[in-house]
DNA sequence: TCAAAAGTGTTTGGGTTACACCCATGG
DNA sequence: CCATGGGTGTAACCCAAACACTTTTGA
């Protein structure tokens, strides 16, 4: 915007000898939870060309009439495709390219990704056929996914495991309360690799990410009652 | 592009009801260079409204005909607006919004960032009146800056703080040699803060991200000659 | 009584901080 | 001689890892 480029690219224009093409901008979102002690992302699968039968990064096309913001527009699809709105929606990067989606010239996609809980789930919204979680790292492994969209979850998963690692716990991913062995097995579960428990309790409460609901205790299979904490700020 | 949207926006396509708008995609850069001790920022003069007269980041519109993914145009942005390659090139993010920019009804921007040597300097290309370098705690005071490249340029110098303290440091920055105490120096800039000497030492040769020239040495000053080391990797 | 998970204490070691001190050089 | 930056050594401290141990429950 520091320079008097030429401006609009509305389809609905006239074209014009000053006027560039734009590429075919869409929103792509890596949702990702903790499902039986492993990490998975939901994947929605294609019932049209290209990539026909296989599955993919449920996302949608980025409407300027509808979305205020690349923000706005990433809750705009989550609502549709997967009838639920998602939390804690951070931008993962941008990727664009002339080869990246056959239908169009050029394709640039603005990934969203999100840390949901455990036990939400989604449905199937506008356009989308079925969904469904799979681990991610089967997906890593054998990299089938349509487009780009194998390279799109591990930069997610990527970046969710620094914000684990770092304890900056989504607000809203942990639920109402919880035991600190629960919430451990969870960020171990995101990290795919074990963490020491003691190391672990004293960061929780070093950092103050989870406080101790006082008097409220879970008392569950043979074995001594566990404190319960909730996620603060 | 897990779902059958309609595809194409080039303005030169006739509209058809199906086709979505696109929206007004463009390239800014954010080059950063340590000048005097204190780290720079280099600004574009416009010359043309909106914001005629004030400052802002260079950039330019993305060109689906000539790049073929967004670091390419990067690149190309680089070349045509300052004449000059901008080495280690790293994505901050992606903004977009209605409001972003006066000229389109919705405007997106994907911002690039670099760390470039003191030492070299760039000309005003094409389309550019005029280019300077802007001490960035003052652009943060002020934020004068053109559209939102005030909230930009703090991104960007976020992104390259967090990678200069973790000593990741982008190969062509530091010059072929350099003393120990001028590569602090030059991190202190960026960081905007003092360092330890003994720590920094440490973990320069524990890190192993640069290594002593054998025998070389800089006799300078009314002080002892320093030991010249080079960027490794 | 035993298994299982909760919870606490101690030691060890890596890495940073802070401070002191010597080294080599030009003025 | 002395100011200046280069370079080394030491002690304190924080934090994480590893390990041992006690506690409390259900079976």
């Amino acid at each position: 915007m520091t320079t008097p480029d030429p401006m609009h690219c509305a389809a609905s224009a006239p074209p014009a000898p000053t006027l560039h093409p734009m590429p075919f901008v869409r929103i792509e979102l890596v949702a990702l939870s903790v499902i039986d002690d492993r990490l998975h992302v939901l994947l929605s699968h294609r019932k049209e060309a290209p990539y026909k039968g296989r599955w993919g990064l449920p996302g949608g096309v980025l409407r300027i009439d509808l979305d205020a913001s690349l923000e706005a527009a990433a809750h705009r699809v989550a609502a549709e495709r997967l009838n639920r709105a998602l939390p804690n929606l951070g931008q993962v990067a941008a990727v664009g390219g002339a080869k990246r989606d056959p239908r169009a010239p050029w394709a640039l996609s603005v990934v969203y990704r999100s840390l949901v809980q455990p036990t939400l789930d989604a449905t199937p919204g506008k356009r989308v056929q079925a969904l469904a979680w799979r681990p991610v790292d089967e997906v890593a492994a054998r990299s089938d996914l349509a487009f780009d969209h194998t390279t799109l979850v591990a930069q997610a998963v990527e970046a969710v495991r620094r914000e684990i690692r770092e304890l900056r716990l989504p607000a809203g991913w942990a639920p109402d309360a919880f035991t600190l062995g629960e919430l451990q097995g969870l960020c171990e579960a995101v990290l795919g690799e074990r963490l020491d428990k003691v190391t672990f309790r004293r960061r929780i409460d070093h950092t103050g990410v989870a406080v101790a609901i006082a008097g409220k205790m879970r008392a569950g299979g043979a074995h001594r009652p566990a404190q319960l904490y909730t996620l603060a700020a």
